[in-house]
DNA sequence: CTTGAAAAACATGCCGC
DNA sequence: GCGGCATGTTTTTCAAG
């Protein structure tokens, strides 16, 4: 199953101050680091790569500002589908993978079936998204939401 | 407004190279990132400098996957409202920005008024955050999804 | 924009405690 | 587990074409 893949590590406090840390600024150097935590370099150094190996931290990457970088728009999409057969959901997740506008993608319980995140340019751009979208998959009920204002956006877990 | 705050730096195809990149691995030297966009070291130097400081790179942060740092469950919690006076407003914007299970709130066009993304350990969790949240704000319907299985999420914008 | 140089800061691995 | 030392690498600034 897609939720049993993930093995749990065991974190102590010192391992989620890290995280903490490294999730507000990761070019922050080990020995600095140590300082802020009261460990050695080798111990932070050690920790950091136990982290990594295990998957808890994924990868180093620079955090960017939709807006600022010209994808003014987020909308949400809503679906419902009344075909659960293997081939729809084989395409669906296919669909979802190779479309980028499309940052997240997930399967709620209830009402509804799927909720995607989409990102792009403008709403113009949103509507030619969409045609791709419903020329790709059958899809029973969709219905798209317009982000109006954006009050948070945290990328930084809180561990 | 909260919408136009926000200047728009023009990018070039060069820039986007080095933001793509940035976004999959923020570790790599400015020596190999030069090559790979085939610019010298001092230009990319400039052009990051110049990207963080107009805010396209926001910071750079270790991305942790939350289901192995012992957050396992998302909620989508959508919430209408009734009262839209400025005292309600700031009550609502203080308490997602104070409440860390909130990942992202944003404000909609249509039916529905809020939806915000919550993440925490477990179900149970998330009742007591449920109950501190409508503790916290008068709030006409309210709605929560469990997220059953996350297809896709992706921190890296389409630039 | 480029090359090249140079100092300071940092990562990384090894050592003995 | 720890601290320190040694090595090579990287960052950052600067000069000059």
């Amino acid at each position: 199953m897609s939720r049993s893949d993930t093995t749990q590590p065991k974190l102590d406090e010192t391992d989620r101050k890290i995280l903490r840390i490294m999730q507000q600024d990761a070019t922050i150097s080990f020995e600095r680091l140590a300082k802020k935590v009261n460990i050695s370099k080798t111990a932070v150094w050690n920790r950091i790569q136990r982290l990594q190996q295990s998957g808890v931290i994924v990868r180093q990457a620079a955090i960017v500002d939709g807006r600022r970088a010209g994808l003014q728009e987020v909308f949400f999409v809503t679906i419902r589908t009344n075909s659960h057969d293997a081939g729809w959901l084989e395409n669906f997740h296919r669909a979802i993978q190779e479309m980028p506008e499309i940052q997240e993608a997930h399967r709620l319980a209830g009402e509804i079936d799927y909720l995607l995140k989409v990102r792009v340019p403008s709403t113009a751009e949103f509507d030619a998204f969409y045609k791709r979208l419903i020329s790709r998959i059958s899809i029973y009920n969709v219905t798209s939401s317009l982000s109006m204002e954006v009050l948070k956006e945290e990328t930084a877990l809180p561990v």
